[in-house]
DNA sequence: ATGAAAGCGCTAACAT
DNA sequence: ATGTTAGCGCTTTCAT
C-alpha cells in the first residue's frame, strides 16, 4: 500500500494540488474548499510528508543535541527538559553523543548539518579547540553552548559554580575545617576552573592561605577511590571533602568506607550536584544544587530568540545560580584527635 | 552564502550531475572522473543534503526512540547504548518522550512517521491499548518494543524479572524472612506482573502461603515513602523489603530513616535494579541487576534484522536475564524481638 | 479564490 | 563509462 500524498487528497477532493497545500498551511480559502479538502484528508488519513516540506521550506523542525554522555544523570535531566520544552514549540530532538569508537564531536556536527537541523545545542569537550570553533562558526543556524565558556562567540548557558563552591567552602571553613579537598574534573575549562576559583576565594576572604586547600583533578571513579584513599592516608589528611557528583563522589564514598571512616564524625562531605540518592544517603549528604529545568528553559529561550531575531543579536551568556542544601554530612573537625596527631 | 549542491560540484569538476552522484554512491567510474569529482568535492567542502537523499531513497537513516522518561537512569542508560550502537550503523536517533502537557505516545508515533524514520524503538505505557496497537500496526518499518509484552505481534526485548525476583525472594526466605513486602509499579503489565509472579513462586516452592508476602503497587515516590511508613507501623510489619529502584527505593529509604530503623538489623532490603549509588550506600544494598548494554544491543539487532529480512520474519522475544548481587543489606530477621511481640 | 507549473537537491532509469 | 532526464512530495510563484 503506497503512502497517501497531497496528490491523492487533491484528486479525492476534486481540487488542485495547490489548493490542498493552502488548506494545509492555513492560507485563505473558501469555506467550501476548506471542507472538501478536510473531508478528503480525514477520509484518506493523510499527513504531510515532513521530508518534502523541509525540502521546500528549508526548515526541518529538528534540533541537534550533542551531549558527552546521556547516561550521566545530569545530562539526562537536561535532555529530558529540553525535549519537553522543544516539543511544545513543535520541534523534535536529534540526539547524539561522541563515542570512543564512533563519531567524534566534529562528525556529529557535520551530520547534523547534513540533516539540516534548525538549531544546535552542544555541550562540547573543549573550550578552545580551533577545529570545533570553526565547525560551529560554519554552522548554519542558532547554537547554544552548554557548560563551556566560549566568551562572546555563542549563546551560552553555564552553571555558576564559583559562588556556589565558595559558599560551600565558606561553610566548611566556618565549621572549623582548614584542610579541605576539592575533587573536580575539567579544571582547565569552565566547570572545574570556576569551582577552583570559588574554593580559593573562600580561603582568601578569611585571610587564609588558599594553599591549605587541596585540589584533586578527577576523571574516573577508580582514580577517585584510589586518590581519596591515598589522600586520607597521608600525614595531614583533609578533614572535609568537596566532591563533584557522579562517579567521583561514589568513588570517594568507596574509599571512605574502605578506610572505615564515619561521616561526618571523621570526615565532612559536600556533593557538588544533588541527585535524588544524595538526599537519602546515610547520612544525608549536604549538596550544592541548581535548577536543571531552568537551565534547559534558558537554553531553549536562547535558541528560539536567535532563531527569530536574525543573526544580528549579540551572543548572550546565561548563568544558572546554585544553592547549598544543608543536610547531615558536615560537622566540625574532630579537633582533639587532630590536635594530638598534629603536635 | 548559498549552500553548495551537487550541481556546483558537477560544474566545478566539469562533469555531469549523475557522475557526481555515482562517485558519491561508490558506483563504478573511471579513475579520472573519480579524481576530478573528489577534488571538486574537497575544494567546495561539499556534503550531500540528507533531506534530498532521503526524499529519493525513501530512507532517512533515522530511528525514532520513544521512552517514557529519559531522566530515569534506567532509560538513560538504554538510550545511551542505543545511540552508540546505532551510530555505528550510520543511524541517528530521534528522541521523544510523552509529556503531560505535550505530545502523547500516539502523536509522537505519528510525528515519527511523518518524518519517515526508518525504525521505531518504543517503551510504551500500555500493553493492550487498541489505539496503540493500531498505530504500531500501521507503522511502516521495523519496530522493537521495550519492556512490554506484546505477545507475538512485535519484536520485543524484556527483562526477565520473574526468575530474578524469585531468586531474590528465595534468598530472603532462606534467611528466615516470612513477611516480605514487594514494592513495584506496573503490576498489570510485564514488569510488575513478572515480579509478582516470581515473588509468589518463591513462596510456593517452599510450600509457604504466598499470601504471607505483601505486594504494594507503587507509582510515585511520595506514595512509596508514605506507604512504607504505614506498612512498617502496622501490627505485623514486614521484616524485608524488595523495592524497585528509582523513586520507589529512595522513598522507601526515607521512610525507613524517619522511623529510625537500621538496615539490615531491623529490616532487610533488596533493590530491583542496580544504579551506581546502590552499591556505595551505607550499608551497600543487595541488588538485582541486568545488563543494559546487552539489552540495547539486542534491540538494535532485532531492529536491523527485520530491516533486512523483509516483513516475513516472525516476531521475536528476547529475554534479558538478571542476577542477584549480594551485599550488606540483608540479614536474618530479628527473631527475638519479633517472637516476643508475636506471642 | 483557485489552477498550473516550476523547482528544492538528490538518485536512478534511460540514453548514448 | 558518462550524460540527460524524470521524478520523490511538497510550497510557492504566476496566471486566470
Amino acid at each position: 500500500m503506497a503512502r497517501v500524498t497531497i496528490k491523492d487528497v487533491a484528486r479525492e477532493a476534486g481540487v488542485s494540488l495547490g489548493s490542498v497545500s493552502r488548506v494545509l498551511n492555513g492560507l485563505p480559502v473558501s469555506d467550501r474548499l476548506l471542507q472538501k479538502v478536510n473531508a478528503a484528508i480525514a477520509k484518506l488519513g493523510y499527513a504531510p510528508d515532513a521530508l518534502a516540506q523541509s525540502m521546500r521550506t528549508h526548515s526541518t523542525g529538528a534540533i541537534g543535541c550533542l551531549v558527552p554522555d546521556i547516561s550521566n544523570p545530569l545530562y539526562a535531566a537536561i535532555v529530558n527538559t529540553l525535549d519537553r520544552g522543544l516539543q511544545h514549540q513543535g520541534y523534535m530532538l536529534m540526539l547524539a553523543s561522541p563515542a570512543a569508537g564512533g563519531r567524534s564531536e566534529l562528525q556529529i556536527i557535520a551530520e547534523f548539518q547534513r540533516r539540516r537541523v534548525d538549531g544546535l545545542i552542544i555541550a562540547p569537550d573543549s573550550e578552545t579547540d580551533p577545529a570545533l570553533m570553526e565547525a560551529l562558526g560554519r554552522f548554519n543556524g542558532p547554537i547554544v553552548v552548554l557548560g563551556r565558556d566560549f566568551q562572546q562567540r555563542f549563546d551560552t548557558v553555564l552553571v555558576e559554580y564559583r559562588t556556589g563552591v565558595q559558599a560551600a567552602t565558606r561553610y566548611l571553613l566556618s565549621l572549623g575545617h582548614r584542610r579541605i579537598a576539592l575533587m573536580t574534573p575539567l579544571i582547565d575549562v569552565w566547570p572545574g576552573r570556576e569551582r577552583v576559583a570559588g574554593f580559593r576565594a573562600a580561603y582568601a576572604e578569611l585571610g587564609l592561605d588558599p594553599a591549605l586547600g587541596v585540589v584533586l583533578p578527577q576523571t574516573l571513579e577508580l582514580d577517585a577511590a584510589a586518590d581519596v584513599d591515598r589522600l586520607l592516608g597521608s600525614a595531614e589528611p583533609p578533614t572535609a571533602l568537596l566532591a563533584i557528583g557522579g562517579r567521583v563522589l561514589t568513588g570517594a564514598l568507596r574509599a571512605i568506607r574502605s578506610r572505615g571512616l564515619r561521616i561526618p564524625t571523621d570526615l565532612s562531605l559536600i556533593s557538588i550536584g544533588d541527585p535524588e540518592w544524595v538526599g537519602v544517603f546515610n547520612p544525608a549528604i549536604t549538596a550544592l544544587r541548581w535548577d536543571v529545568a531552568r537551565l534547559a528553559q534558558s537554553t531553549i529561550a536562547l535558541l528560539l530568540k536567535s532563531q527569530q531575531a536574525g543573526q544580528a543579536a549579540s551572543p548572550q551568556r546565561v548563568l544558572i545560580s546554585t544553592d547549598l542544601v544543608l543536610r547531615d554530612s558536615c560537622a566540625p573537625p574532630a579537633a582533639v584527635g587532630r590536635a594530638v596527631s598534629a603536635y
